[in-house]
DNA sequence: TATGCAGGGTGGTCAGACCACTCTTTTGAA
DNA sequence: TTCAAAAGAGTGGTCTGACCACCCTGCATA
């Protein structure tokens, strides 16, 4: 009978109950959910339809199943989406040009959030980014640096997007840099911030990326 | 023997020669893909692994199956993506408040590119948006406008996240409007665009924003 | 000529069978 | 008693073959 229901894909009404199942058992991140063999005698269908259900989540990222251990809701790290996505949806895009463009537009964004609400500017997270630099605490100061910055904002959904896009624009991104320059320009970006000064902040940001760009660059 | 392939998931690889079957024999969008039975022969697997791959993709949005009729490269018009993430990967974000902001985020990047930026604010189409909105030739103004002004960015990945933002953040967005207030809004919008003066346009493009919230929340 | 019906191809679903793997329990030898 | 090996149960991974519902086309019939 369920079979006549419109013409709703099927798989996409088990992902839904799979969905209703997960919050109603109050099943969190890293949980186990019930086999496959379970779930379709609970959900009133064959195995296969659950699975071909479980491996579309699975390219989301949103479970991961282990053989011979069971499928787990997964805690959105995994990055099937990101490779597949790569290489259909970001064909269409311009060019990596695109990626980075939309990247940064991210990151001005929260650079200018941050430098114009006066209780984000007091975190603080941006004392420890600044002892951080000058004590090389860490050697990926630089995209620390970003990533405190879009974390402070509070906008998880931005922090989700520029994360995925960090992933193409430029591995270099990740790598451990140890330039005087840099850090000098990073400080007063950090000052420009702290001084709630939007315009001078975003130019510092932009030498600070042309840097990188650069270096980028001559690497290749 | 291709079973033992290290720990790398089956569909995925499926998914991958799916991907380099498209490419080689040039099958662009609207394209009927191979059968199912074809392609599990094809590929040397079986029809259910074949399926599994294929449903990832249609939930994705990548490709579209039409009983009795086939499989086909889909123009990524298809919704699957956004209802999934709507509630498992927006459950994770604050609210809906984040996708609003973050969907405002891209407009604010598209106006500051578009204002700095002499040879963009000559293109035609802003005078079509002016005349359109005088003439009220087309009752989706509001909507037609903020995308005219990502398109004329000419980064498709913003345009792409942000038409799916849009989706979330307020229905009434799409809604046509007769509002002469809200024309003479962005009348002033596109005159601050126009002068190339980013801080006014951005101040016009708030109060522009700040009416229609205002508005969305009158009608509930 | 126009209509309708049958057949072939397609995706949708299912049951059942193995395999490979992981973990727990049981067993048996030191 | 201790502990390592073997057996078992449970899980995901894959495959086969079958049937259904649906779409299209071409042929036969009116």
């Amino acid at each position: 009978m369920q079979n006549s229901q419109s013409s709703s894909k099927r798989f996409l009404d088990i992902i839904g109950e799979l969905q209703s199942l997960i919050s109603e058992q109050k099943i969190e991140y890293g949980d186990r959910l019930p086999s496959e063999r379970h779930l379709a005698e609970k959900l009133q269908v064959s195995r296969t339809a659950v699975r071909e259900a479980l491996r579309s989540m699975e390219l989301l990222g949103l479970i991961e199943t282990r053989r011979g251990e069971g499928t787990f809701l997964s805690d959105f790290k995994k990055h099937q989406l990101v490779e597949v996505l790569s290489t259909f949806i970001m064909q269409q895009a311009r060019s990596i040009q695109d990626v980075v463009e939309t990247r940064m537009i991210h990151e001005r964004a929260a650079i200018t959030t941050i430098t114009e609400n006066e209780e984000l500017r007091m975190l603080p997270v941006w004392i420890g980014m600044q002892s951080k630099l000058r004590e090389r605490e860490s050697v990926f100061w630089r995209v620390d640096m970003v990533r405190e910055t879009i974390v402070a904002t509070e906008n998880r959904l931005s922090l989700k997007i520029w994360f995925l896009l960090k992933q193409y624009s430029g591995v270099s991104f990740d790598v451990p840099i140890e330039a005087d320059e840099e850090i000098a320009i990073v400080h007063e970006l950090l000052d420009e911030m702290m001084a709630g000064n939007t315009e001078k902040a975003l130019i510092c940001y932009e030498k600070w990326m042309n840097q990188v760009e650069g270096e980028r660059r001559e690497t290749e």
